[in-house]
RNA sequence: GGGCCGUUAGCUCAGCUGGUAGAGCAGGGGACUCUUAAUCCCAAGGUCGCAGGUUCGAAUCCUGCACGGCCCA
């Protein structure tokens, strides 16, 4: 006989359990129910056998008398359907005695040892689904990443936003300092670029009018792979128009607070061995203070050379003042921003984008945002002048780094039918995983991270 | 790119100064009606990551390569 193709009326485990919990030990209770799910445990007594039953919401015991519910001919690993009525044992596990048993699918391969899980990194990446069947925590981690996204977007959506879907193949790359992956169109004849930010479509849209706009999806750079670093990684990124970057820092925090709220039940969270509060509102620190009060703020670029070498560090690769700036930051700055902290105005080099002060045309508006030493995402008050816009593509060409972004003639034209004063940010939705769930490492809040490819 | 570490049964791991490979779990057969990593009996399971080299003899020593991990750039 074919196993079956459907198990209806199916209910989630872990609300059987619960009704089971309130028998007493010994008692079976009258209430039906139908559960289904991987069979993970069997512990067999000839005629009585008891099958531990694992779906999303939980784990049951099955218990499973020969006289009531046939014979069990189940394997670990096996799917099976059981229908059967709410019980306790003798020693207060909470089961479902089950009347009826339905193996709907068999494995034919043994699964890997339940009791020490999936250990080898490797293996557990290469097939997640290995690692998501025998290890809860895998599964528990993506459920919470899962809950966050949500939950981001229900902000976002009970804010006036509306979700929008910006070109993944673009033909000119831009949004960001980073190198591109190229692909090559057939029809078309021409090269394009693997988005590395949406950033400047969605300003387009801002143009446009729709006032609100976010976008959540994989951004593409072709650079190296770290604790937290992917390839391609999940990237939030929202425009507000009538807002500047006050406003922005106002919005980041509230989100990742109401957001931790609604899927942790709490502020407070562990990562990278340090207790955090993510509660609003957050630390705030000027780029410059941050320096200065390391002894690293010096407008001079050789003076600033002559401070970090001073440091032991090597300036070989710094060409610019600008980038001996990003250089003392990421050295001495951020790995020290433990509670949240939202460091701001930075120098206009660094950013293309961003407005200036009134007071101060070598600074901009622009914050970066870290937690336990680590960026999650980056805003500013957007560029709405045509003319500025086009210079600042102009000047950072001058700047001559690798990956500095390139000038965009198509958008610059966009910028100068109007766009109204406008707040931007960035969120990394892997890293902010990666605090949610306590991991180390990106690749335990990706799927299936990037491993080169077996031979 | 550099340094260090790892790769042995489906999974988790032993395997000493070189002497032809072992356990637990899973899988197969059997016993067992309240177990919780159930227990007990039987049988089976391997290109020791790959390729060379040294040696009478290599999982073990050497070289290269592949993949992974950590650290550094």
């Amino acid at each position: 006989m074919p196993a079956p193709k459907r198990f209806p009326d199916r209910d989630e485990i872990a609300a059987v359990r619960a009704g089971a919990e309130r028998l007493a030990a010994g008692e079976e209770g009258t209430e039906r129910r139908r559960v289904a799910g991987r069979v993970l445990g069997r512990r067999g007594h000839g005629k009585l056998v008891f099958l531990d039953l694992v779906d999303r919401s939980g784990q049951l015991q099955l218990l499973c008398a020969a006289d009531r519910s046939g014979p069990v001919d189940v394997n670990l690993g096996d799917i099976v359907g059981a229908t059967g009525v709410l019980a306790r044992t003798r020693r207060g596990e909470p089961s479902l005695a089950v009347d009826e048993l339905e193996v709907l699918a068999r494995t034919r391969q043994p699964l890997p040892d339940h009791y020490h899980g999936l250990v080898d990194t490797e293996t557990r990446y290469r097939r997640r689904y290995l690692d998501l069947l025998v290890n809860e925590e895998t599964r528990r981690d993506f459920l919470i990443r899962s809950r966050m996204v949500s939950a981001i977007r229900r902000y976002l959506d009970g804010h006036g936003f509306v979700e929008v879907e910006t070109p993944v193949l673009q033909p000119r790359y831009g949004g960001a300092f980073a190198r591109p992956f190229v692909t090559h169109h057939n029809e078309l004849g021409t090269d394009l670029y693997l988005r590395i930010a949406t950033e400047l479509y969605l300003k387009r849209l801002i143009v446009g009018g729709l006032e609100r706009v976010y976008e959540i999806g994989k951004d593409f750079r072709n650079e190296g792979i770290s604790y937290k670093h992917q390839p391609e990684f999940t990237m939030l990124e929202w425009y507000e128009a009538y807002a500047d970057y006050r406003d922005t820092m106002a919005r980041i925090e509230e989100l990742v607070e109401v957001v931790a709220l609604d899927v942790l039940g709490t502020t407070r969270m562990t990562f990278r061995h340090h207790e955090v509060d993510v509660k609003a509102p957050w630390r705030r620190l000027r780029l410059e203070d941050a320096l200065a009060e390391r002894g690293l703020w010096a407008r001079d670029e050789a003076d600033l050379r002559a401070r970090l070498e001073a440091r032991g560090v090597d300036t070989g690769a710094d060409r610019t003042w600008a980038q001996l700036v990003d250089h003392a930051l990421s050295h001495f700055v951020e790995p020290e921003l433990v509670a949240p902290t939202i460091l701001h105005d930075y120098p206009v080099e660094l950013s293309p984008w961003a407005r200036t002060l009134d007071d101060d045309p070598r600074t901009v508006e622009r914050f970066e945002y870290f937690v336990c030493g680590m960026e999650l995402g980056n805003a500013y008050t957007e560029i709405n002048d045509a003319e500025e816009q086009a210079a600042r593509f102009a000047g950072g060409e001058a700047e001559q780094a690798e990956d500095a972004p390139q000038g965009d003639p198509d958008y610059v034209e966009a910028l100068s039918f109007g766009m109204p004063p406008t707040g931007g940010l960035g969120l990394g939705i892997d890293r902010l995983a990666m605090l949610f769930t306590g991991r180390e490492t990106i690749r335990d809040v990706v799927l299936f991270p990037a491993l080169r490819p077996t031979p």
